[in-house]
DNA sequence: CCTTACCGTAAGCCATAGCTAACCTTATGT
DNA sequence: ACATAAGGTTAGCTATGGCTTACGGTAAGG
């Protein structure tokens, strides 16, 4: 795992994202990706790498075909930073009313 | 809410994410969050922008004083999001190893 | 009223990200 | 052996993002 955060730089990219979105359904191939988008199969790759290296795909060959599919750790480990800033926000939110109830 | 997806975009600079952690302790003016980086405040006023833009930090007002604190909701909106990612990657997953278990 | 503290905004510069086009690799098939 | 199919890689362009400097705005304090 590179560190959880690379994965917050990869779904930034909107382009990125709807590739995850095909992904939903399981592996696909890099031409499946690519059809029906509108940017090139070169971009595809890209962007893939890049999604491959913040550990959110993981890639199986299989011949020619590249098969990428989501890989769960990598989501996981965003959920659990998330989750972090979320008790700390809760936490203070809390901390926050009860000093305006005291008033 | 914006979308909860600008969120993913805010986060994704690390610049960002330092000062998301320095408001896990409650509510912070500019000055004090601006105090020991590196960059310029005028440049951490920008990235509050963004953050409070993507509906991830509120801002309240106190004479010249603006104190920024974490929105839970818009942490809950990138929570969200990443579950129904998480969910159905933990579905393909499964049906990938059932596959394999069945050759 | 004038100054000082605190902060947002605009202009400009520089670096990086994303795209396309062209090329190279590797595996399948005949 | 040759052709084809499927993808990764590189070079180069363009656009965008983040930073600084300089400036404008508002509230508190003497």
């Amino acid at each position: 795992m590179t560190n959880g955060l690379d994965a917050l730089a990869a779904l930034s990219d909107p382009t990125r994202r709807t590739i995850m979105q095909r992904l939903r359904g399981g592996p696909r191939a890099v031409g499946e990706i690519a059809a029906g988008m509108t940017i090139s199969r070169p971009a595809v790759s890209q962007h893939l790498k890049v999604l491959k290296e913040s550990g959110l795909v993981a890639e199986t060959r299989q011949g020619t075909r590249h098969y990428f599919a989501i890989a769960p750790d990598g989501i996981g480990a965003l959920r659990s930073y998330l989750d972090d800033l979320w008790g700390d926000a809760l936490a203070a939110f809390a901390r926050h009313v009860e000093k305006e109830r005291a008033s």
